[in-house]
RNA sequence: CGGGGUGUAGCGCAGUCUGGUAGCGCAUCGGUUUUGGGAACCGAGGGCCGGAGGUUCGAAUCCUCUCACCCCGACCA
């Protein structure tokens, strides 16, 4: 491709709505441009690198023994109410009318179409396992979208829907599609982790997400440092404490006089006490009441884990005022004992002893607190946030460490969810109906181009993974008016091409710094400069964007060594 | 949805407090000289100052309403 017949709008300047590494970068490359909040036009720089992630998915799809298909991305809401999501889903469905006031909506997801489909065209078990996939633009009406293709609106997505007879043959549709994610972020050179994730509201066993670390992540995931154990941060288990569990002084629980004292460090500061001895007292509540959930002062409550706890929908922490009103005290002195509501306490507190609490009266706490001798045992549970350095629940040698991860994949097992919702089944080996399990596989594909941004750039633009560059190659021709020059980059450029490296040529009548400057932004992972004082003495220069590493190259010998060194490119990345 | 911020030339911004016919840098167009890391000089074009209404002799500037975008939070198959 030639670089003066393409529109590649490079910026010297950040443009001021961007945040993150890499929606900076591609709007400098000139790889997308934004029409409104979470809407982007991809531009013939950025579309070359997401068919590139695209043609892997699908290579590896295809692999994998999934099907291709395409669904509408409208999609009547009649299908919607049988599964019940149309009132389920909320404002994120964007619904519109057609001209006879029939109810649509852009399709965020593709569940019910393709269990509309599937249960219309499959009859027999013996046309399963099914597995069919989509590369399909999808629309989610954000709340809040940001960091440009991070977290758009409309956004390119690959989703795969898998049809089992039994959960055996699930579970292994299930490990078929892990494996194919593996194989396509490595194949898309990024350094990525599987991570156990809450199901959510869609239920199911099994879920993972597939996260690319990157600093600049939405989520946090925890890994351990021995075993394969990671977990989005959501789901993330703790393992047994590690601190000695304390033993009871024996001495009496005393009321202590704490003015203007409200915050779990101004408790341990007043009372000269560390925080971890200190359990603070947390009002939630649901539709079906309030309960005060406990935690050790120095843990942080995982609102996930405990709104599966609780029975009820609309889980939520009450302002303090509501909570004055649910409990008659205000927040800071809150506490344990003699509370009305029903308490839970987080495993970390199980063995605790001589803590410190609020005691339910505006200024005072409570030192010295036992369970069974100063108020009954609660209940406990897994209510809290894992933290780097906690031990490792699977191995219990390992240790958390945590990560900023951006989401690229996800896995589910949905089970009969929406087979059973829809009506869909096949005949198995009885002659009898039978509703088979679903699994959902999804991948941000425009999301990677992000994501993989992120991960390989420098301060003077993007480093592209070979598998993911735009062009293998650029040429910079130093100066175009150059007849002998101009015909080398002419012969180079078509040789390259024969041997299928993609070859973006730089024949603008610029100067040499603005061609640099721009070929840095775009990132192909070679480049050849040609003209100026090498061209004399036969020799062009290959300079790697990698490392930045420049070499003088024999003009006729700079086809083969560009071929070559590609190939070394290549190679390296597959491991 | 709550809180905060910004809308002025293609891009980045100043001007708004204190009303008086709109400016800087980059980019664009023409010319000359340059030519290995975002060139220099000369000249030119480009704005209903997000939109509507109001106050005023006069509004980018003050008031009211509205729209868009950005940030923080809540939310997120």
């Amino acid at each position: 491709m030639r670089l003066s017949q393409t529109l590649v709008p490079t910026l010297k300047e950040n443009p001021g709505e961007a945040q993150v590494v890499s929606h900076k970068l591609m709007l400098r490359a000139g790889m997308i441009r934004q029409l409104g909040a979470g809407i982007y036009s991809w531009l013939p720089l950025g579309l070359r690198v997401l068919r590139k992630v695209e043609n892997i998915v699908r290579e590896e799809m295809d692999r994998a023994g999934a099907q291709e298909v395409l669904m509408p991305a409208v999609q009547p809401a009649e299908l919607w109410k049988e599964s019940g999501r149309w009132s389920q889903y909320g404002a994120e469905l964007l619904r519109f009318q057609d001209r006879g006031e029939r109810d649509f909506c852009f399709g965020p997801t593709h569940e019910e179409v393709i269990t509309d489909l599937v249960r219309h065209e499959l009859r027999s078990y013996k046309q399963l396992p099914a597995n069919f996939y989509q590369i399909q633009t999808k629309f989610r009406d954000e709340v809040r979208p940001r960091f440009g293709m991070m977290r758009g609106r409309e956004f390119l997505m690959k989703d795969a829907y898998s049809f089992d007879l039994d959960q055996e043959s699930l579970d292994n549709s299930y490990q078929i599609m892990f494996q194919a994610y593996q194989a396509i972020f490595r194949r898309c050179g990024l350094t990525f982790r599987a991570v156990e994730a809450d199901t959510g509201a869609i239920g199911g066993s099994d879920s993972h997400e597939f996260h690319v670390l990157a600093g600049s992540g939405e989520d946090e995931i925890a890994s351990c440092d021995h075993c394969h154990y990671a977990a989005n941060l959501e789901k993330a288990v703790p393992g047994p404490l590690e601190e000695v569990a304390l033993t009871s002084s024996g001495a009496a629980m005393e009321r202590v006089e704490t003015p203007g004292i409200r915050t779990i460090e101004e408790v341990a500061g007043f009372l000269k006490v560390p925080a971890h001895q200190t359990v603070k007292s947390l009002v939630v509540e649901t539709s079906e009441g309030a309960a005060i959930l406990l935690l050790r002062g120095d843990h942080e409550l995982n609102e996930i884990k405990a709104s599966h706890l609780l029975e009820g929908e609309g889980f939520h922490l009450p302002d303090p005022a509501a909570v004055q009103k649910l409990t008659g005290v205000t927040v800071g002195s809150l506490g344990p004992v003699g509370a009305t509501l029903p308490l839970i306490a987080d495993y970390a507190l199980e063995n605790q002893t001589d803590f410190v609490c609020g005691a339910n009266q505006e200024g005072w706490h409570l030192t010295g607190v036992c369970w069974g001798r100063d108020l009954p045992r609660p209940r406990f549970a897994d209510l809290r946030n894992v933290r780097a350095g906690d031990r490792c629940p699977r191995c219990e040698t390992g240790h958390f460490s945590l990560d900023r991860g951006v989401e690229v994949g996800h896995v589910f097992k949905l089970g009969d969810k929406y087979t059973r919702a829809m009506k869909m089944t096949v005949l198995n080996k009885e002659g009898r109906e039978q509703t088979p399990l679903m699994g959902c596989y999804g991948i941000g594909v425009s999301r990677i181009v992000a994501a993989a941004i992120e991960q390989n750039h420098d301060d003077n633009g993007i480093v592209w993974p070979v598998s993911l560059a735009p062009f293998h190659v650029e040429i910079l021709l130093v100066n175009p008016k150059e007849t002998e020059a101009m015909e080398l980059a002419e012969s180079l450029y078509n040789r390259l091409g024969q041997a299928n490296l993609s070859t973006l040529l730089d024949d603008r009548r610029e100067r040499i710094g603005v061609k640099f400057k721009d070929a840095d932004l775009i990132g192909a992972p070679l480049r050849v400069v040609i003209g100026g004082r090498g061209i004399k003495e036969g020799m062009v220069e290959v300079q790697s964007r990698h490392d930045g590493a420049s070499q003088k190259v024999e003009i006729g010998a700079v086809a083969e060594h560009l071929i070559e060194r590609l190939q070394a490119l290549m190679a390296e990345a597959v491991v």
